[in-house]
DNA sequence: ATGTAC
C-alpha cells in the first residue's frame, strides 16, 4: 500500500486498520483473531469490522466484514448469498400444538415440486438454474425455526412493522446449496483474488451475484413450504443475507458473516436452545461497514462436538428437546450433535456487546418452538462412523 | 457449507 492521502488511517505495518465491536466478555479463540490479522495483511485490504459473533473459518474469521479494492472468493466461500430471513405467520399462537406443528413441518424435506421455472424468472435467473435444489434447506447451520416473540423491548418499531408479542414467526437459514459451491469451484485457483474488472472478475461476479438471488429465493421457497404445511400465510419481515461480495465505498465489501444493515430490522439467530433477537440497527458507523453480527457464532467446531455432546442416550434424547420446552426435528445424529446448542455462544452476551457498541438496539426477543433441521433418519454409515470418532476421542484423550 | 470421501 503507498502513501496516499488514507496514509493516516493505515496502521504502520501496512496491513488495514481492524474494528472490533465485542467486549472481553464475548468468547473469541486466538485462532479467530490470527485469522483477522491475517486477512488486514491481504494485498488490498482497506478495512476489516469484528462482530462478537466471530470465530474461526476455513478461509478466514466468520463474523467480519472485509473492504478490499478487489475480490477474494475465498472470504465467501461455498455458501454464497447464504442468509436469514424472518416471516410472520398468520396462525394463532394458542391454537398451536408443537407436536402437530413438528409434524407437518417434515413435509420441508425432500425436492419441492412448484413451479420452479416461474419462480426463477421472478427473479431475473435462467428458468432451469439448479431448480431441483430449490426450497431445500440443506446441512450444517441450516434450519427453519418456528418460534414466537416474546419480550418485547420496542413496542414501537415492533409495531411499525405490524407484529405483536405472542405472534409466531418463522426464521429460515440457508444459502445456495450446490449452486455457490460450484460457483467457488470454479476460482479456487485465484486465492490472491480478482479485479473486480477484469473478465475473471466480472465472470465470477455475476455467477455470484445469481447465486446470491438464487440463495434469497430459496429462503422465500423454504417459508412459503413452511407455512402451507403449517396452512397458514406468511409475510416477510426482514431479509438478510450475510455471506456475499457487494460494492461498498467504492470498493468491494466482503460479508464473511457479517449480517447487512439496509433495513429497519435484522434478525440475530440464537441457537436452537437459546432466544433469537429482532435487532434495529443504530445510525451508520462507517467503520461498521453497514453490517452486524449473524447470529451467536460458534463456540467449538463441529469435529469438537462429538466430545462434547451425545455421548450417552439420554443425553442424544434430550438434543431433540429444548429447555424453552421447543421441539428439534434433526433424525441425523451426527447433525444434531455437531449443531448442539452448547457448541454456540450466548447470543445474548452478543446483543449486549451490539448494543454497547452503538451498532443496535434490541426490539423483540424470539423464542424457539420447533426447530426443523433433517427429518430423514440419519444412515447405519453416519452412525458408525459417529461411533469410529467417539472411540478415537477417547484413545486420543489418554 | 456440500448429491462430501473412505
Amino acid at each position: 500500500m503507498g502513501t496516499s492521502e488514507k496514509a493516516g488511517a493505515v496502521p504502520a505495518n501496512g496491513a488495514a486498520p481492524i474494528q472490533r465491536f465485542y467486549s472481553d466478555r464475548s468468547w473469541i479463540e486466538g485462532a479467530a483473531e490470527e485469522q483477522l490479522t491475517f486477512v488486514a495483511g491481504m494485498a488490498g485490504v482497506s478495512s476489516v469490522a469484528a462482530f462478537p459473533d466471530l470465530h474461526p473459518g476455513k478461509y478466514g474469521p466468520v463474523g467480519s466484514a472485509i473492504l478490499a479494492d478487489r475480490i477474494y472468493p475465498q472470504l465467501i466461500g461455498n455458501d454464497i448469498g447464504c442468509g436469514m430471513s424472518l416471516y410472520a405467520l398468520d396462525l394463532p399462537a394458542r391454537k398451536l400444538r408443537l407436536d402437530k406443528a413438528a409434524a407437518k413441518l417434515r413435509q420441508l424435506e425432500g425436492v419441492w415440486t412448484g413451479n420452479a421455472g416461474a419462480r426463477l424468472a421472478g427473479e431475473d435467473l435462467p428458468t432451469d438454474l439448479h431448480n431441483q435444489a430449490l426450497g431445500t434447506i440443506g446441512g450444517g447451520n441450516h434450519f427453519c425455526e418456528l418460534q414466537v416473540i416474546d419480550e418485547v423491548t420496542d413496542g414501537a418499531l415492533l409495531e411499525a412493522a405490524a407484529l405483536r408479542k405472542g405472534d409466531l414467526v418463522l426464521l429460515v437459514h440457508s444459502g445456495s446449496r450446490s449452486l455457490g459451491t460450484a460457483v467457488f469451484g470454479s476460482v479456487l485457483d485465484r486465492f490472491d483474488g480478482l479485479d473486480p474488472n477484469s473478465p475473471d472478475g466480472k465472470a465470477y461476479r455475476a455467477a455470484h451475484d445469481q447465486a446470491v438471488r438464487w440463495a434469497a429465493l430459496n429462503r422465500e421457497l423454504i417459508a412459503e413450504r413452511a407455512a402451507k404445511a403449517l396452512r397458514c400465510d406468511l409475510r416477510i419481515v426482514a431479509d438478510a443475507p450475510h455471506n456475499l461480495v457487494e460494492d461498498h465505498a467504492g470498493g468491494i465489501l466482503h460479508r464473511k458473516g457479517a449480517a447487512r444493515v439496509d433495513q429497519a430490522l435484522v434478525p440475530l439467530a440464537g441457537s436452537r436452545d437459546a432466544l433469537s433477537y429482532l435487532l434495529a440497527p443504530c445510525r451508520e458507523q462507517a467503520e461498521a461497514l453497514a453490517s452486524l453480527a449473524h447470529g451467536a457464532g460458534r463456540k467449538y467446531d463441529r469435529r469438537s462436538m462429538t466430545g462434547r455432546a451425545g455421548g450417552t442416550r439420554s443425553d442424544r434424547d434430550s438434543l431433540g428437546r429444548t429447555s424453552f420446552g421447543g421441539l428439534v426435528v434433526c433424525e441425523d445424529r451426527q447433525l444434531l450433535i455437531e449443531e448442539a446448542p452448547a457448541a454456540y455462544k450466548d447470543p445474548a452476551q452478543v446483543l449486549k456487546d451490539l448494543q454497547s457498541a452503538g451498532l443496535a438496539a434490541p426490539v423483540a426477543a424470539l423464542k424457539p418452538l420447533v426447530t426443523y433441521k433433517k427429518a430423514v433418519s440419519d444412515t447405519l454409515e453416519s452412525a458408525r462412523q459417529d461411533k469410529r470418532r467417539r472411540l478415537w476421542d477417547r484413545r486420543a484423550k489418554r
